[in-house]
DNA sequence: TTCGTTGACGAACGGCGTTCGTAGATCACG
DNA sequence: CGTGATCTACGAACGCCGTTCGTCAACGAA
């Protein structure tokens, strides 16, 4: 009894010095928060947010549910976690006050890239106020930026909020047609978009035009641009009034 | 047995005509779609989203939750339905495109108020893609503004289409404290909210100096407006953008 | 009167987040 | 070398959830 190990599938040989050095008695990858994370991000990835359940981590770790709350209080916890993780992946371009303008849409274009890229995770990131350590580095870069171009720390506080508001805001809402194209069936994205967006104006040109002469006048241009120019056109709308607020005039005081 | 009627708790006795000239034989409210999103408002008022379940609802009606599902297809289609029965609160000020500035913004701070009050309906309304009767209501006194304004269809579609994302993404931002509240036990408001921005507050400024130093020095600046304020300072930016690129020169071209 | 249609609804299915109690492992300390 | 305390793992269960199925009564048309 004393030699019985628990990698029972094993048999009872003494195991090679190699093997005990990586590390002592590990027959599983082990629980511990970072694989709960890397497991949920990868489950969020391949098959959407809806599908990230405590079960669903628990049963692709080869474990029950209740083993994950060893690490992790509650899902809302692993959630915020996973977004930290994603704000992980933002590159930063190198640090220079002098070029803010440049710099921060720079910045905010990433940020909208990396959540963008995870599947419906906005949907976790406008839920969740974040506090993770990628959240205050990407924190820090963006308000410094505002705060040594020379503006008044409470704007520099707000200006800041609201463009990252804003591009979870959008990230979330161009997600919302991921859970949607799944339901029905579709697999292709353009083939979904290009029937999506039919409808919508099929929709707007049939409303009667004595009460909505606006929208069923302009239908095709009110679905003309998919979601990269509206993207840029909000944050080219933010971008243009902060440069007129910034201190020294509102002209072109910096690129 | 053919005297009988379904309305047995009153007397077998043949009902006076103007009883009946109201609606053939309604014994209980009888279940309908207004009734049901009605109920279903009221429950989302009183204790949230999340306690806005089918079976609450179905509850509150005195019935099963399947019976529900004869007017409504899906809990997601009542809650298209919730949000643009809130959409009917917004009351819209007389057209007049000579204003379209002014308008606009009354408009944005109106629909802002309306979501705002009702608890935490801005998770539904960013979550949906409206096309209900006064959300089309709305669009067209918005749109149709910027149009008559002289902006080109494809611009007028963008900018009205960002305003209104930004108004419910901070109404949702905004909504994200009404369940921590009461996850805390708080029931006052002012309570809660005073000792929420002195953690973070607390948060910021306890942070290391040499590397968040902006972070860490402005920490009072940064949790120093409330809501109501950081959200009229992105409406200000989004709406300084805007006039800046109205056609017919950037300066002060209407009210 | 009959019959097809429709709304109401009890029951159940499968899944969810979370908690509880227990069993085993680990480790500081005598 | 014990040994008790602490921590991780996890099966089982609780009480929710959205939705579907099959049944049953009521009703309008034939």
């Amino acid at each position: 009894m004393r030699r019985a190990n628990s990698d029972d599938d094993l048999p009872e040989v003494p195991l090679p010095p190699w093997r005990k050095a990586r590390k002592p008695s590990q027959p599983r990858p082990q629980l511990s928060r970072e694989l709960i994370v890397e497991t949920g991000l990868r489950v969020l990835d391949a098959e959407g947010l809806d599908a990230l359940s405590m079960r669903r981590v628990a049963q692709e770790l080869g474990t029950g549910p209740a083993s994950l709350y060893a690490h992790v209080s509650a899902k809302e916890e692993l959630l915020e976690l996973i977004y930290d993780r994603v704000l992980g992946e933002v590159r930063l371009p190198e640090y220079d006050p002098s070029r803010w303008l440049t710099l921060l849409r720079q910045c905010a274009l990433e940020l909208h890239r990396v959540i963008v890229g995870h599947a419906d995770v906005a949907r976790a990131a406008l839920a969740s106020i974040p506090t993770g350590p990628n959240a205050i580095r990407l924190s820090e870069y963006m308000f410094g930026l505002l705060i040594d171009a020379g503006m008044p720390p409470r704007d520099a506080s707000l200006a800041f909020d609201r463009i990252v508001l804003y591009v979870c805001a959008d990230a979330f809402e161009g997600s919302l047609h991921y859970p949607r194209m799944k339901a029905l069936g579709h697999t292709k994205l353009n083939e979904y978009f290009h029937m999506y967006v039919a409808q919508i104006e099929e929709y707007f040109s049939s409303l009667p035009s004595d009460r909505f002469p606006h929208l069923s006048r302009h239908a095709r241009a009110l679905v003309a641009d998919g979601g990269e120019a509206r993207f840029r056109y909000g944050l080219d709308l933010l971008f243009d009034g902060l440069v007129a607020r910034m201190p020294g005039g509102g002209g072109k005081p910096a690129t």
